[in-house]
DNA sequence: CCACAACAAGTTTTT
DNA sequence: CTTGTTGTGG
């Protein structure tokens, strides 16, 4: 991010990185006990205040102090808040303790977001709760997946009036699980069409529990729950918070009740916990988040955390951060910073005003580019928006004028239908009574569907551990080929079997079996390939140890992962008609493989940390090159560019109609906007459409609505902004309506001729 | 009985 | 473009 001018001292001139900071933050990264760790910390740090930067020179300064860097616990947001973290840290270390080489070498091993770290603690203390260390994580769509299931056994798919759908069930549930509130409170406020379902959804609920628990998988809120129960116990938590001499938080305003009862009771006198966080960039209350955490915090303890404000801010220029303050103020809640800056401009954010989605696009692309002429890097400029998919228009044009995009949040890779297959078939080797997995898996074989799929889950589940009657499953005749080598392939991957054993004997059973024997295939699954790869494995003295090791536990990671690739891949034409595009995805999949030490690992680290990104092309372009980043409002958090255009801001799209039901969630969406605006240096265009569409498909008719400025940015804010109207209105047209209407006709065949 | 093709409908933000 | 629902054919 930005590194703050120091005004006082040139920072070339000494070795202390704590003269580049201002008093504010000098005294958060300084702030100390008098004897052992400090008492607790909270930094307010508004938008562009430094905070990631004050933050790391905390961690920096501790370990500088004598902090073992192993026994410090740093929670972010996500995974790549964690890396720059450790970036930071390593930078400074290496500025200021030239003479001890030892320490600018510091890894932080326990960084991460509270669910990864959450996993990672679950697994090592796994025995000691009575929970199996093998389990497997469920995304979000898994956990529907299984809700579904239950929720058909439950009869509750039937039911004379509509039952809520599993989706909102798991929704439901989640609030439930991350405020900490009775269900019927959740109801009442977030959910209230559903109310009158609570003792079904009770029943419900239940038996989701009881289904993850018999299948050993955990939900993402598993990972909050189960280390919440965990430290609850009182010689646990003291255990486990003795891990750690520090635990430092970041963005806490976007944490729930949930992770703040882990904090307190790993560290219940709040002796080494530092928090940070703005209240006005809350904005993940759909997801349980609680203002009251960051606001509530520095009572909760005796005496209270200190606190320190950070208000100067480095990122913005003085007219863009007080239009942002501007919209901010408006906010129903106060808070409490003013924040300013020193930076001086002349040109105050922009105000929009194009026809539509289409010039919105255009005028987007022309000011990119304009900036790009001028210098500025694409990579230095982003484009923001409300949802996903309001990007549509603006990704065509960019591809239709060649102008390379990354674009963060939205759909996932990991929600390609055929990544989720891939995984499925991972998962189930890896934990066999992961019925939502095998359920996917079993049904990618030709003539397999449901029933049978639940047929074999039920007798794979019924039988003792390490159940190798896979191939004798029954299923449909004309399935029967298919099966016994997908059986082959499952017990290879488990380890059932000796791989290149295994492997021969599927192909051996499969051509016995068919007699309507397929040509053979480029794209074939053929497990002799493979052979040398699964023979050849390591050099060197440990080999017999290895090998027999890795037979037991089956082939090593990432050769299991071809080998399901394969077998894959080979299913792929029947399943897909654009399958060809879906390969280069798998091959992504794959490079992504190749660099996880194990299959678990794997597994884990891409649902809690799914790649965030998807680009125009296929594939990323490589990070030397250029490109443009488009992203959500969520995802523009904690980051900054030089130029921020913001689509859409208008009423019905931030806030979000479906995010009006009640003043909080409004509030939330005020936040957003400032979120948004405040990413911001030097340049802000916020775009207004006249024609809003409300269907993301252009397709399905001319459904569009006419909209106003967001209600955020009303008429007496006008004055922070300048006003334009695009394309500009053609000037010396005094004349006749004829002739005006003849003049707006020759300008859109100008541009038409450029589209 | 069960797989699968054809059709209709619903789509915020994310660990 | 995917998910749920219905109809058909095996």
């Amino acid at each position: 991010m930005y590194a703050p001018p120091s005004p006082e001292s040139p920072v070339s001139a000494t070795s202390s990185p704590l003269d580049a900071l201002n008093p504010a933050q000098r005294e958060a990264v300084c702030h100390a006990g008098a004897s052992g760790p400090a008492a607790p910390l909270l930094v307010i740090a508004g938008a562009g205040s430094g905070k990631t930067n004050t933050l790391a020179h905390r961690v920096a300064h501790l370990i500088e102090n004598g902090a073992d860097p192993a026994r410090i616990l740093l929670l972010t947001f996500s995974r790549r808040a964690a890396d720059e973290m450790g970036r930071r840290v390593r930078r400074i270390l290496a500025q200021a303790c030239a003479g001890r080489p030892g320490l600018a070498q510091a890894e932080l091993r326990w960084s991460g977001t509270f669910h990864a770290i959450g996993a990672r603690l679950l697994r090592d203390y796994a025995g000691r709760i009575g929970l199996d260390p093998g389990f497997t994580i469920h995304d979000r769509e898994d956990s529907a997946d299984l809700m579904n299931l239950v929720r058909h056994e439950a009869g509750l798919s039937t039911t004379r009036q509509r039952f809520p759908q599993k989706g909102t069930c798991l929704a439901i549930y989640s609030a439930v699980v991350n405020t900490r509130a009775p269900l019927a409170e959740v109801l009442q406020a977030s959910f209230p069409w559903c109310a009158e379902w609570e003792d079904e959804l009770k029943r419900l609920f239940r038996a989701y529990v009881e289904a993850k628990q018999a299948q050993q998988v955990l939900d993402y809120d598993d990972l909050l729950l189960y280390w919440a129960q965990m430290v609850a116990e009182p010689a646990l938590g003291a255990e486990i918070g003795g891990l750690f001499d520090h635990v430092l938080v970041d963005e806490y305003q976007d944490t729930n009740h949930l992770q703040a009862a882990i904090l307190m009771a790993m560290k219940p006198d709040g002796r080494g916990l530092t928090v940070v966080g703005d209240d006005a960039q809350s904005i993940y209350a759909f997801r349980g988040a609680t203002v009251r955490n960051i606001l509530d915090f520095p009572a909760a303890f005796d005496p209270p955390a200190h606190v320190v404000t950070l208000e100067q801010n480095y990122r913005s220029t003085r007219p863009i951060l007080e239009a942002a303050n501007a919209v901010i103020a408006l906010a129903a809640e106060r808070f409490t910073k003013n924040l300013w800056s020193e930076r001086e401009s002349a040109q105050r954010p922009r105000i929009v005003a194009v026809k539509d989605d289409a010039d919105q696009a255009t005028f987007v692309v022309d000011g990119v580019l304009a900036r790009r002429e001028e210098g500025l890097k694409l990579k230095q400029q982003a484009v923001l928006f409300r949802a996903s998919a309001h990007s549509a228009r603006l990704e065509m044009e960019l591809t239709r004028r060649n102008v390379p995009f990354v674009k963060f949040g939205g759909l996932k890779f990991l929600e390609a239908a055929h990544i989720k297959d891939v995984l499925a078939v991972l998962r189930w080797a890896e934990n066999p009574r992961d019925r939502v997995s095998g359920f996917r898996a079993i049904q990618l074989l030709a003539g397999v569907g449901p029933k049978t799929a639940g047929r074999v889950l039920d007798n794979v589940c019924a039988a003792p551990e390490g159940c190798a009657l896979l191939a004798e499953q029954p299923v449909p005749e004309a399935a029967r080929a298919g099966w016994l080598e997908f059986a082959a392939l499952i017990d290879c991957l488990a380890g059932r079997m000796p791989p290149s054993e295994s492997a021969a004997a599927a192909v051996g059973a499969a051509r016995a079996a068919s007699l309507s024997a397929t040509p053979p295939d480029h794209t074939a699954f053929d497990p002799s390939r493979l052979a040398p790869l699964l023979r050849g494995r390591p050099e060197g003295g440990v080999v017999g140890a290895a090998q027999a090791a890795s037979l037991a536990a089956g082939p090593q990671w990432p050769v299991d992962f071809e080998l399901a690739c394969r077998w894959y891949e080979a299913q792929m034409p029947r399943l897909y008609d654009d399958f060809a595009v879906r390969v280069l995805d798998i091959q992504q999949l794959a490079r992504i493989a190749a660099t996880s030490p194990s299959r678990q690992r794997f597994l884990t680290e891409l649902t809690l940390d799914p790649p965030s990104a998807t680009s125009g092309e296929a594939g990323m372009p490589l990070l030397d090159e250029d490109y443009l980043i488009l992203s959500t409002m969520h995802s523009a958090k904690g980051q900054e560019w030089n130029a921020v255009s913001v689509l859409n801001v208008v009423d019905g799209c931030i806030p979000s109609d479906v995010a009006t039901r009640n003043s909080a969630e409004i509030e939330e969406e005020r936040r957003l906007l400032y979120v948004a605006m405040t990413r911001a240096r030097d340049s802000l265009d916020l775009i207004v459409p006249q024609r809003f569409y409300v269907t993301q498909q252009a397709g399905m008719g001319d459904r569009h609505v006419y909209a106003g400025r967001s209600r955020f940015i009303p008429n007496r804010l006008l004055g922070h902004f300048e006003q334009l109207s695009w394309p500009p209105p053609p000037p010396q047209l005094q004349g006749s309506p004829a002739s005006r209407q003849a003049a707006v006709d020759l300008a859109a065949k100008m541009r038409d001729m450029w589209r």
